[in-house]
DNA sequence: AACGATTAAATCGTATACGATATAAATAAC
DNA sequence: GTTATTTATATCGTATACGATTTAATCGTT
Protein backbone atom coordinates (compact mmCIF):
# COMPACT_ATOMS: atom_id res chain seq x y z
CA UNK A 1 0.00 0.00 0.00
CA UNK A 2 1.59 3.40 -1.17
CA UNK A 3 -0.76 5.14 1.48
CA UNK A 4 0.26 3.47 4.30
CA UNK A 5 4.04 3.90 2.73
CA UNK A 6 3.58 7.45 2.59
CA UNK A 7 1.67 7.77 6.17
CA UNK A 8 4.71 5.83 8.28
CA UNK A 9 7.36 7.71 6.36
CA UNK A 10 5.83 11.25 7.31
CA UNK A 11 5.99 9.85 10.65
CA UNK A 12 9.37 8.54 10.45
CA UNK A 13 10.76 11.97 9.03
CA UNK A 14 8.97 13.97 12.13
CA UNK A 15 10.57 11.66 14.39
CA UNK A 16 14.12 11.69 12.98
CA UNK A 17 13.41 15.64 12.95
CA UNK A 18 13.02 15.36 16.75
CA UNK A 19 16.41 15.20 18.11
CA UNK A 20 17.81 17.93 15.64
CA UNK A 21 14.32 20.58 16.63
CA UNK A 22 14.35 19.61 20.68
CA UNK A 23 17.31 21.91 21.35
CA UNK A 24 15.51 24.55 19.29
CA UNK A 25 12.26 24.14 21.30
CA UNK A 26 10.60 23.86 17.92
CA UNK A 27 8.03 21.40 16.56
CA UNK A 28 8.42 19.97 12.75
CA UNK A 29 5.35 22.49 12.42
CA UNK A 30 6.83 25.19 13.82
CA UNK A 31 10.18 24.49 12.08
CA UNK A 32 8.47 24.83 8.84
CA UNK A 33 6.60 28.09 9.45
CA UNK A 34 9.47 29.77 10.91
CA UNK A 35 11.32 28.65 7.39
CA UNK A 36 9.03 30.35 5.87
CA UNK A 37 10.17 33.27 7.51
CA UNK A 38 13.48 32.69 7.31
CA UNK A 39 13.48 32.94 3.34
CA UNK A 40 11.34 35.99 3.69
CA UNK A 41 10.27 38.05 6.48
CA UNK A 42 7.02 40.15 6.87
CA UNK A 43 4.77 37.60 5.25
CA UNK A 44 1.22 37.19 6.17
CA UNK A 45 -0.77 34.45 8.04
CA UNK A 46 -2.40 33.71 4.63
CA UNK A 47 1.03 33.80 3.05
CA UNK A 48 2.39 31.43 5.07
CA UNK A 49 -0.36 29.12 4.98
CA UNK A 50 -0.36 28.80 0.93
CA UNK A 51 3.51 27.73 1.54
CA UNK A 52 2.70 25.40 4.07
CA UNK A 53 -0.79 24.02 2.68
CA UNK A 54 -2.61 25.22 6.19
CA UNK A 55 -5.28 27.17 6.69
CA UNK A 56 -5.49 29.95 9.32
CA UNK A 57 -7.39 27.23 11.78
CA UNK A 58 -4.46 25.13 12.42
CA UNK A 59 -1.94 28.28 12.30
CA UNK A 60 -3.08 31.03 14.26
CA UNK A 61 -2.61 28.36 17.86
CA UNK A 62 1.22 27.50 15.96
CA UNK A 63 1.56 31.14 15.28
CA UNK A 64 0.55 32.38 18.80
CA UNK A 65 2.85 29.58 20.33
CA UNK A 66 5.61 31.10 18.44
CA UNK A 67 5.04 34.45 19.49
CA UNK A 68 4.33 33.19 22.87
CA UNK A 69 8.18 31.81 22.91
CA UNK A 70 9.28 34.93 21.14
CA UNK A 71 10.56 34.32 17.99
CA UNK A 72 7.93 35.90 16.51
CA UNK A 73 5.34 39.13 16.56
CA UNK A 74 1.98 38.96 14.96
CA UNK A 75 0.61 42.83 13.94
CA UNK A 76 -2.66 43.50 12.10
CA UNK A 77 -1.52 44.95 8.55
CA UNK A 78 -2.17 48.54 8.46
CA UNK A 79 -3.57 49.17 5.16
CA UNK A 80 -5.68 45.94 5.30
CA UNK A 81 -6.36 45.18 8.36
CA UNK A 82 -7.97 41.34 7.58
CA UNK A 83 -4.22 40.48 7.20
CA UNK A 84 -1.76 39.68 9.96
CA UNK A 85 1.91 39.94 9.44
CA UNK A 86 4.57 38.24 11.28
CA UNK A 87 7.41 39.58 12.01
CA UNK A 88 11.12 38.01 13.22
CA UNK A 89 12.30 39.58 16.51
CA UNK A 90 15.61 39.44 16.90
CA UNK A 91 15.81 36.01 19.03
CA UNK A 92 13.79 34.74 15.75
CA UNK A 93 16.24 35.36 13.33
CA UNK A 94 19.14 34.16 15.69
CA UNK A 95 17.50 30.90 15.90
CA UNK A 96 17.71 30.85 12.06
CA UNK A 97 21.24 30.85 12.17
CA UNK A 98 21.34 27.99 14.43
CA UNK A 99 18.55 25.99 12.81
CA UNK A 100 20.76 26.49 9.51
CA UNK A 101 22.34 23.00 9.75
CA UNK A 102 19.50 21.18 10.63
CA UNK A 103 18.17 20.19 6.84
CA UNK A 104 21.95 19.09 5.77
CA UNK A 105 21.79 16.77 9.07
CA UNK A 106 18.78 15.41 8.05
CA UNK A 107 19.76 14.60 4.96
CA UNK A 108 22.99 12.64 6.61
CA UNK A 109 20.04 11.14 8.61
CA UNK A 110 18.25 9.63 5.28
CA UNK A 111 21.30 8.19 3.87
CA UNK A 112 20.55 9.53 0.33
CA UNK A 113 22.50 11.16 -2.04
CA UNK A 114 21.81 14.29 -3.05
CA UNK A 115 20.47 13.31 -6.21
CA UNK A 116 18.09 10.68 -5.03
CA UNK A 117 16.95 12.84 -1.95
CA UNK A 118 15.88 15.61 -4.92
CA UNK A 119 14.41 12.73 -7.11
CA UNK A 120 12.44 11.59 -4.75
CA UNK A 121 11.34 14.97 -3.47
CA UNK A 122 10.15 15.91 -7.15
CA UNK A 123 8.34 12.25 -6.79
CA UNK A 124 6.65 13.00 -3.89
CA UNK A 125 5.66 16.46 -4.91
CA UNK A 126 4.33 15.76 -8.50
CA UNK A 127 1.72 13.00 -6.31
CA UNK A 128 1.26 15.46 -4.40
CA UNK A 129 0.09 17.88 -6.98
CA UNK A 130 -1.93 15.17 -8.65
CA UNK A 131 -3.76 14.25 -5.33
CA UNK A 132 -4.99 17.61 -5.04
CA UNK A 133 -8.31 18.29 -5.73
CA UNK A 134 -8.86 19.25 -9.17
CA UNK A 135 -10.72 22.42 -7.78
CA UNK B 1 13.02 19.83 1.21
CA UNK B 2 12.56 16.61 0.64
CA UNK B 3 10.90 16.41 3.93
CA UNK B 4 8.34 19.15 3.78
CA UNK B 5 7.56 17.06 0.09
CA UNK B 6 6.69 13.95 2.46
CA UNK B 7 4.65 16.25 4.75
CA UNK B 8 2.70 17.93 2.29
CA UNK B 9 2.04 14.72 0.42
CA UNK B 10 1.24 12.64 3.60
CA UNK B 11 -1.74 15.40 3.98
CA UNK B 12 -2.69 15.24 0.42
CA UNK B 13 -3.50 11.15 0.76
CA UNK B 14 -5.14 11.64 3.40
CA UNK B 15 -7.15 14.45 1.98
CA UNK B 16 -7.60 12.04 -1.26
CA UNK B 17 -8.85 9.24 0.87
CA UNK B 18 -11.08 11.27 2.57
CA UNK B 19 -14.10 11.28 -0.34
CA UNK B 20 -13.96 7.92 0.26
CA UNK B 21 -13.42 6.90 3.86
CA UNK B 22 -16.27 9.64 4.39
CA UNK B 23 -18.72 8.00 3.09
CA UNK B 24 -17.81 4.42 4.99
CA UNK B 25 -17.39 6.94 8.60
CA UNK B 26 -14.22 6.35 8.60
CA UNK B 27 -11.10 8.41 9.06
CA UNK B 28 -7.85 7.34 7.22
CA UNK B 29 -5.80 5.93 10.58
CA UNK B 30 -9.57 3.88 11.70
CA UNK B 31 -9.22 2.40 7.79
CA UNK B 32 -5.12 1.08 8.91
CA UNK B 33 -6.54 -0.46 11.66
CA UNK B 34 -9.48 -1.97 9.82
CA UNK B 35 -7.46 -3.06 7.43
CA UNK B 36 -4.94 -4.95 9.68
CA UNK B 37 -8.10 -6.59 11.06
CA UNK B 38 -9.45 -7.23 7.49
CA UNK B 39 -6.35 -9.30 6.92
CA UNK B 40 -6.64 -11.02 10.29
CA UNK B 41 -8.78 -10.68 12.74
CA UNK B 42 -8.52 -11.20 16.90
CA UNK B 43 -5.20 -9.11 16.65
CA UNK B 44 -3.99 -7.61 19.95
CA UNK B 45 -3.96 -4.26 20.33
CA UNK B 46 -0.02 -4.22 20.24
CA UNK B 47 -0.20 -6.46 17.00
CA UNK B 48 -2.11 -3.67 15.35
CA UNK B 49 0.31 -1.15 16.81
CA UNK B 50 3.48 -2.91 15.36
CA UNK B 51 1.68 -3.41 11.95
CA UNK B 52 0.72 0.47 11.96
CA UNK B 53 3.51 1.69 14.16
CA UNK B 54 1.42 3.28 16.83
CA UNK B 55 1.34 3.12 20.43
CA UNK B 56 -1.44 2.44 22.73
CA UNK B 57 -1.79 6.20 23.61
CA UNK B 58 -2.61 6.75 20.11
CA UNK B 59 -4.75 3.76 19.02
CA UNK B 60 -6.96 3.32 22.43
CA UNK B 61 -8.78 5.66 21.92
CA UNK B 62 -9.15 5.52 18.35
CA UNK B 63 -10.08 1.60 18.75
CA UNK B 64 -12.78 2.88 21.18
CA UNK B 65 -14.02 5.03 18.89
CA UNK B 66 -14.63 1.88 16.08
CA UNK B 67 -15.66 -0.56 18.95
CA UNK B 68 -18.21 2.66 20.26
CA UNK B 69 -19.39 2.72 16.13
CA UNK B 70 -20.25 -0.93 16.69
CA UNK B 71 -17.11 -2.25 13.58
CA UNK B 72 -15.45 -4.40 16.63
CA UNK B 73 -15.24 -5.05 20.29
CA UNK B 74 -12.70 -4.84 22.47
CA UNK B 75 -11.72 -7.84 25.32
CA UNK B 76 -9.32 -8.97 27.36
CA UNK B 77 -7.69 -12.28 26.56
CA UNK B 78 -8.23 -14.85 29.20
CA UNK B 79 -4.53 -16.32 28.84
CA UNK B 80 -3.12 -12.85 29.44
CA UNK B 81 -5.15 -10.44 30.88
CA UNK B 82 -3.15 -7.74 29.97
CA UNK B 83 -3.43 -7.55 25.93
CA UNK B 84 -6.77 -7.07 24.67
CA UNK B 85 -8.22 -8.69 21.70
CA UNK B 86 -10.11 -7.13 18.71
CA UNK B 87 -12.45 -8.70 16.92
CA UNK B 88 -14.78 -7.64 14.35
CA UNK B 89 -17.91 -7.41 14.67
CA UNK B 90 -20.59 -8.51 11.60
CA UNK B 91 -21.18 -5.07 10.71
CA UNK B 92 -17.83 -4.82 10.98
CA UNK B 93 -16.23 -7.63 8.29
CA UNK B 94 -19.37 -6.63 5.87
CA UNK B 95 -17.85 -2.64 5.84
CA UNK B 96 -14.68 -4.94 4.72
CA UNK B 97 -16.39 -5.98 1.69
CA UNK B 98 -17.50 -2.43 1.32
CA UNK B 99 -13.66 -1.02 1.63
CA UNK B 100 -12.87 -3.70 -1.18
CA UNK B 101 -12.62 -0.87 -3.61
CA UNK B 102 -10.77 1.88 -1.98
CA UNK B 103 -7.37 0.92 -2.52
CA UNK B 104 -7.85 0.87 -6.10
CA UNK B 105 -9.81 3.83 -6.80
CA UNK B 106 -7.16 5.94 -4.75
CA UNK B 107 -4.37 3.95 -6.88
CA UNK B 108 -6.28 6.05 -9.77
CA UNK B 109 -6.33 9.00 -8.34
CA UNK B 110 -2.43 8.58 -7.92
CA UNK B 111 -2.28 8.90 -11.65
CA UNK B 112 0.64 5.74 -11.48
CA UNK B 113 0.57 2.86 -12.80
CA UNK B 114 0.99 0.02 -10.60
CA UNK B 115 4.92 -0.04 -11.28
CA UNK B 116 5.46 3.20 -10.30
CA UNK B 117 2.94 3.13 -7.21
CA UNK B 118 5.16 -0.16 -5.76
CA UNK B 119 8.33 1.71 -6.59
CA UNK B 120 7.70 4.55 -4.95
CA UNK B 121 6.15 2.53 -1.91
CA UNK B 122 8.90 0.45 -1.61
CA UNK B 123 11.15 3.62 -2.04
CA UNK B 124 9.20 5.69 0.53
CA UNK B 125 9.62 2.34 2.72
CA UNK B 126 13.13 2.05 2.54
CA UNK B 127 13.67 5.57 3.45
CA UNK B 128 11.03 5.31 6.70
CA UNK B 129 13.28 2.26 7.54
CA UNK B 130 16.66 4.31 7.74
CA UNK B 131 15.00 7.13 9.54
CA UNK B 132 13.44 4.76 12.03
CA UNK B 133 16.11 5.08 15.30
CA UNK B 134 18.61 2.21 15.26
CA UNK B 135 17.69 0.86 18.54
C1' DA C 1 5.83 -18.69 47.54
C1' DA C 2 7.65 -13.91 47.17
C1' DC C 3 9.28 -10.05 45.10
C1' DG C 4 11.57 -7.14 41.71
C1' DA C 5 11.61 -6.49 36.71
C1' DT C 6 9.23 -6.53 32.52
C1' DT C 7 5.24 -6.07 29.60
C1' DA C 8 0.52 -4.44 27.69
C1' DA C 9 -2.89 -1.03 27.92
C1' DA C 10 -4.69 2.96 29.50
C1' DT C 11 -4.49 7.80 30.98
C1' DC C 12 -2.94 12.59 30.81
C1' DG C 13 -1.10 16.71 28.69
C1' DT C 14 0.31 19.23 24.61
C1' DA C 15 0.44 20.08 19.67
C1' DT C 16 -1.08 19.47 15.22
C1' DA C 17 -4.93 18.92 11.38
C1' DC C 18 -9.20 20.13 9.57
C1' DG C 19 -14.48 20.86 8.87
C1' DA C 20 -17.73 24.30 10.15
C1' DT C 21 -18.80 28.62 11.71
C1' DA C 22 -18.01 33.48 13.23
C1' DT C 23 -16.18 38.11 12.75
C1' DA C 24 -14.46 42.02 10.82
C1' DA C 25 -12.49 44.49 6.99
C1' DA C 26 -12.36 45.40 2.11
C1' DT C 27 -14.47 45.19 -2.35
C1' DA C 28 -18.28 45.07 -5.68
C1' DA C 29 -22.87 46.18 -7.27
C1' DC C 30 -26.44 49.01 -7.58
C1' DG D 1 -23.25 55.94 -0.70
C1' DT D 2 -25.41 51.87 1.08
C1' DT D 3 -25.74 47.10 0.87
C1' DA D 4 -24.33 42.40 -0.62
C1' DT D 5 -20.37 39.69 -1.36
C1' DT D 6 -15.92 38.30 -0.77
C1' DT D 7 -11.69 37.82 1.82
C1' DA D 8 -8.46 37.09 5.94
C1' DT D 9 -8.22 35.44 10.45
C1' DA D 10 -9.96 33.48 14.41
C1' DT D 11 -12.76 30.19 17.10
C1' DC D 12 -14.81 25.72 18.16
C1' DG D 13 -15.26 20.75 18.05
C1' DT D 14 -13.38 16.27 16.95
C1' DA D 15 -9.63 13.13 15.84
C1' DT D 16 -5.05 11.92 15.54
C1' DA D 17 0.11 11.70 17.35
C1' DC D 18 3.23 11.18 20.95
C1' DG D 19 6.06 11.86 25.48
C1' DA D 20 5.44 10.71 30.24
C1' DT D 21 3.25 8.33 33.73
C1' DT D 22 0.10 4.82 35.77
C1' DT D 23 -1.94 0.33 36.49
C1' DA D 24 -2.35 -4.37 36.32
C1' DA D 25 -0.69 -8.80 34.89
C1' DT D 26 3.11 -11.91 33.89
C1' DC D 27 7.77 -13.50 34.24
C1' DG D 28 12.28 -14.42 36.36
C1' DT D 29 14.98 -15.30 40.16
C1' DT D 30 15.70 -16.79 44.24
Amino acid sequence: MLCFALYSAAHAMQAAYKPLLDPLGLTYPQYLALSALWAEDGQTVGQIGAALMLDSNTLTPLLKRLEQAGWITRRRDSTDERQVRLTLTEDGRALGARAAEVPLCFLDRTGLTLDAATQMRDDLTALRDRLRPPR
